[in-house]
DNA sequence: TAGATTGTTAATCGATTAACAATC
DNA sequence: TAGATTGTTAATCGATTAACAATC
């Protein structure tokens, strides 16, 4: 299997986000395309690249196109789990803490971090919260992969600096900072004000 | 001048969220390679593209090329304000609310919603609270552009579609559910499990 | 000047679209 | 069958890279 393309890559991510939660038995290009604004040729030559054939005369089962993607790319399967963190415990790092954001899936938070000691003893969490001082030990020995930063604006850096020597693989980063790291460690950047200036950037093009 | 093509305007989008906390008076496209990742020869040309001539044989002027770029893709600058809402206070709503999250920025929250009236009774803010049944007629006049959706995944549809129908231009999505939206609302993804879901399918490309 | 970086052109590379035979 | 959709090919379109003269 050749490598897929970035593009299609991405594309295929969304689509087995849709489809995680699509109920119907069939699905067909042409509603994806609805759901999700992406063009129906496209989806389907998205879909052939990732090597599914199992489509006919009324579109693909649902549950083994879901398959399928998760397969070639190597998502996470229910079931699976791949261990997070969260870096910085203020009122947003918190509530994403609290808020169950990752129950029935694959992703489960099982260390919180953050660099005022009042915050690590104040809050509580069905994990254990660390100075941030112990990320290099607790990341490793924990098998974290992958980490949440919300830290306020003038410690992103910092602290993502912190996180690439602890070993993460990947970073969310909720901050508002374009935060640099080594190519062997992939940062997406969820920042509402990114994504705002994003939505912007597109009515006005 | 022609118009930007999509790739290049949400990598000139990333350039000015760099540039705006950007500290020096002078970067250069090897210094922005750097920070982003982005190849230097095309930061050259997406500058280029932006219709932004300034640069010398020491690099560019920081806040000149700032405001080159904020002004080809119309971002708004430190002053400007545009108003958004944020749909769904539970803890993370709640929590976006109140973390200061566009506090000098050109975003302002002016509105909260949600379904659950004991929510919007409970909790408070510097701005207004009302039940999302409110929203067709609190969005217009209070000329609300763009809605930051935090609700549960099973209600996520639901509210995108009355912001829809409300007027908005823009959906930021922290949920996990793909959106259908018309073509003319804007939506961007910042689903922390969507984020991480193409961090590990990018790892295993 | 010497050294470094920009701005732009041309060449390459990759992604999207159109179209349609094959399939159910 | 009739109608609809897939899977794939070829054509088009757009984006990235390489290279280097011009500039400071």
């Amino acid at each position: 299997m050749e490598k897929i393309p970035e593009a299609s890559r991405r594309r295929l991510t969304l689509l087995a986000a849709l489809l995680a939660s699509y109920k119907e038995e069939k699905i067909t290009s042409i509603q994806m395309q609805r759901m999700t604004g992406i063009d129906r040729a496209l989806i389907r030559k998205d879909i052939s690249l990732a090597g599914f054939k199992g489509g006919v005369s009324n579109g693909y089962k649902a549950s083994d196109l879901l398959d399928a993607i998760r397969g070639v790319l190597k998502l996470p399967a229910p079931g699976q789990k791949r261990f997070c963190c969260i870096a910085g415990l203020g009122k947003l790092g918190a509530a994403l803490m609290q808020c169950g954001i990752f129950d029935e899936t694959p992703f489960k938070i099982v260390a919180g971090f953050d660099s005022r000691v009042n915050r690590t003893e104040v809050l509580s969490a069905d994990f254990p919260l660390y100075p941030a001082a112990k990320m290099e030990t607790v990341i490793p020995e924990s098998k974290i992969d992958f980490a949440i930063l919300a830290v306020e604006n003038d410690q992103a850096q910092l602290m993502a600096d912190r996180l690439v020597k602890s070993g993460v693989k990947g970073i969310v980063n909720f901050t508002s900072e374009i935060l640099e790291a080594p190519k062997s460690v992939v940062v997406e950047n969820v920042s509402p004000l990114l994504a705002l200036n994003n939505i912007v950037a597109e009515i006005n093009s």
